[in-house]
RNA sequence: GCUGCUGUGGCUCAGUCGGUAGAGCACAUCCUUGGUAAGGAUGAGGUCGGCGGUUCAAGUCCGCUCAGCAGCUCCA
């Protein structure tokens, strides 16, 4: 028979040749390679027979599905280990995720990480034992009765939930089997390379209902130096945790006195107030109008808005003159408020109404992570009133404008489009308009999306932008939200071309999201290195001796007076102590000033990173300062 | 909230077998005026997260609790 391969040629080979026969005949390297085997684009094990005219590529451990295929072994190898060391324990889930591998399991007594040597000496009793991995398939009733016999009713209730009439494979090593869809290595022995990293807990199914079962994390890679690479790179990205480097540069505190509430340090405020000033120029150059509401308001407001219904276990609630009120989690109700004040037409619209509003929500205690994850925050909010046919426009510019921030700052982001979640109000001919609306905006400008099944706002979908931390995890910053609820609840109205009444459609947006989120995200992204205008201190005077003091300080205030930041350090130390301290401190430049400097009213500059770039005039320098804090500078 | 781990001066960490605490950095004072990544001396600073228990004796053992971290769930 004949097979085609990845470069369009066409292999001869005996009928009922596996892909590890094509393999063979290719050549010996890629025989010794190879993990998997794609056929006709379908991943698959390398024992698969082949028939006629399949188009076959051989996968091996340089390609993403050859790692992937690899972990997913090491997965059932530990797997099998677990069962040989803890006889009694139950098997869940085990599948491949970035980086690694784990696997659920539900142990009679709970094991810790101190228990890792043991298993890991058992897995690699298995990996040299080499034994080969086979496929087999039942029926749904035999599969069941073959879970069943070893007792894993986990696995028997994943078995049950399969649709009815399709064959369930196995995969067997030695003497143990598990439910699995494949495909796998041909034989333990391949795995060179593997770790469990953590322990962790994880509801079964991720349904917080459920039962809490062990997660173990681990990881695997094709070489010994590969793996030691990359966990040598997850320390340097510890190093870049903002709560860490927040607390060393005196950005931020979090206090037990305010659990969720971040304290903002007199260099933190600095970088918020540069990020705020950036914020205001962004939107005033696009049109954007801006107000503030209040931060308590009355029950009824939030019964209206819906909010005291669909999410009160997150609002703080409070008493005022013996009526209920609640402390604003959101800013859309002050919003509509604003807009209700007077009578609109619809040669007003639309009208980009922002708000930098801080709000508090009632985060439960474990979410609750450094700038990341705060229980009050403020978000660089505003609220798009308009005519149903400039939705696609207002969407566009917003994405654009969150585009150009993201872009600025050199984050790579992600898109996801969330859709009606079960706790939510208002009809499905509403939120299949406002969906397909997102959608359309999003295919028009081309951006590639994933679909978020039911994880929208209560009262509309969304468009979110996601960012990644140090060490990759992923925030959603921007989010692009489209709501004909809120405008109904508090029955918002236009008058029309026609002089009729019409409800505006309105779009709830952030660009940043939270400006705590956002500078915790900037704190990792730049290691703490900020450029010089986001640089809560950007310039350093280092006197040599009390000789040029004067000058020193007269330089600071001279840089300071022109609405730039600059202090000189006059301790008596010597001048490669305070380069250190500067340099720790991440100041972008540091002068060194002694007699000679001011003898020529010079300064010898240090650059950040760089050392020493030589001796300019202050009136050079400040140019080159000036010049790079205003590089971001909108009017 | 759930599971696991952690909690010792402002920071980073030692502290064995239970015998009532130690270092470096930072801080203060003094000496040093030194030209591109740590000058020297002296000093002050801790009811060992909190509460309770076991014990002649608890940082150390036990229980509870609070907080932090990782993950889960939830979310900007």
């Amino acid at each position: 028979m004949k097979i085609i391969l990845k470069d369009g040629s066409e292999l001869d080979l005996k009928s009922g040749a596996t892909a590890k026969d094509a393999a063979r005949a290719i050549s010996e390297g890629l025989l010794r390679a190879a993990v998997a085997a794609k056929i006709n684009g379908q991943l698959a094990d390398l024992l698969t027979a082949l028939c006629e005219g399949d188009r076959l590529e051989i996968v091996t451990l340089k390609d993403k599905e050859g790692l992937e295929v690899y972990r997913h072994t090491c997965a059932h190898v530990l797997a099998q280990a677990l069962k040989t060391v803890f006889p009694t324990c139950k098997l869940a889930i085990g599948p491949v995720i970035d980086n690694g591998f784990y696997y659920d399991v539900d142990f009679k007594t709970p094991i810790t990480m101190e228990d890792f040597a043991k298993i890991e000496a058992e897995m690699k009793k298995i990996i040299k034992a080499d034994f080969p991995i086979e496929r087999f398939t039942l029926s749904r009733e035999d599969a069941i009765v073959l879970m069943s016999k070893f007792h894993e009713n986990y696995k028997v209730e994943l078995i049950q939930d399969l649709p009815e009439g399709e064959e369930i494979s196995f995969y067997k090593q030695g003497s143990f089997t598990d439910l699995c869809r494949g495909p796998h290595l041909p034989s333990t022995g391949k795995i060179k390379a593997f770790k469990l990293v953590s322990i962790a807990g994880a509801y079964w199914r991720g349904d917080e209902k459920k039962k809490m079962l062990t997660r173990i994390y681990g990881t695997a890679f094709a070489k010994k130096e590969e793996m030691d690479e990359y966990f040598e790179m997850l320390e340097e990205a510890k190093k870049r945790d903002h709560v860490k480097l927040g607390k060393e540069m005196k950005l931020f505190a979090l206090l037990n006195e305010g659990k969720g509430f971040p304290f903002f340090l007199p260099s933190g405020m600095i970088l918020k107030n540069v990020l705020v000033d950036y914020w205001r120029q962004l939107h005033r150059r696009e049109g954007y109008v801006e107000v503030q509401t209040p931060m308590i308001m009355t029950r009824t407001l939030w019964e209206n808005s819906g909010h005291w219904e669909h999410y009160k276990d997150n609002m703080y609630t409070t008493k005022i003159d013996g009526e209920d009120c609640a402390v604003k989690p959101m800013n859309c109700p002050g919003g509509m408020l604003v807009y209700k004040l007077a009578p609109h037409s619809y040669k007003d619209l639309p009208i980009r109404m922002g708000e930098l509003g801080l709000v508090h929500r009632h985060e439960k205690s474990g979410q609750l992570h450094g700038l990341m994850r705060v229980r009050c925050f403020t978000q660089d909010d505003a609220h798009i009133f308009m005519l149903p046919e400039q939705i696609t426009d207002e969407i566009k510019g917003v994405v654009r404008i969150i585009d150009e921030v993201y872009s600025l700052f050199g984050f790579k982001y992600h898109v996801e489009l969330s859709t009606r979640p079960k706790d939510s109000m208002g009809s499905d001919e509403d939120w299949d308009k406002a969906t397909n609306a997102l959608r359309a905006a999003l295919d028009e400008l081309k951006l590639p999306y994933v679909v978020n099944e039911g994880d929208g706002a209560f009262y509309g979908p969304k468009i979110d932008f996601h960012l990644e931390d140090s060490i990759k995890r992923t925030w959603q910053c921007g989010t692009i939200q489209l709501d004909f609820q809120m405008p109904q609840r508090f029955d918002l109205e236009y008058v029309g071309e026609d002089g009729q009444k019409h409800r505006p459609i309105m779009i709830h947006r952030v660009v940043f999201g939270s400006i705590e989120r956002f500078i915790g995200i900037l704190i990792e992204h730049y290691a703490g290195k900020f450029p010089v205008w986001l640089a809560p201190e950007q310039v350093k005077v280092l006197p040599v001796t009390d000789r040029a003091a004067a000058y020193a300080t007269e330089l600071a205030d001279r840089i300071n007076a022109m609405g730039l930041r600059a202090s000189a350090d006059l301790r008596k130390e010597k001048i490669g102590r305070k380069i250190l301290d500067a340099e720790m401190e991440k100041v972008p430049y540091k002068l060194i000033v002694g007699d000679k400097e001011v003898e020529g009213n010079t300064v010898s500059v240090r650059k950040r990173g760089e050392g020493d770039i030589g001796v300019m005039t202050q009136d050079d320098f400040i140019a080159l300062l000036k010049k790079e804090n205003d590089e971001k500078i909108i009017f």
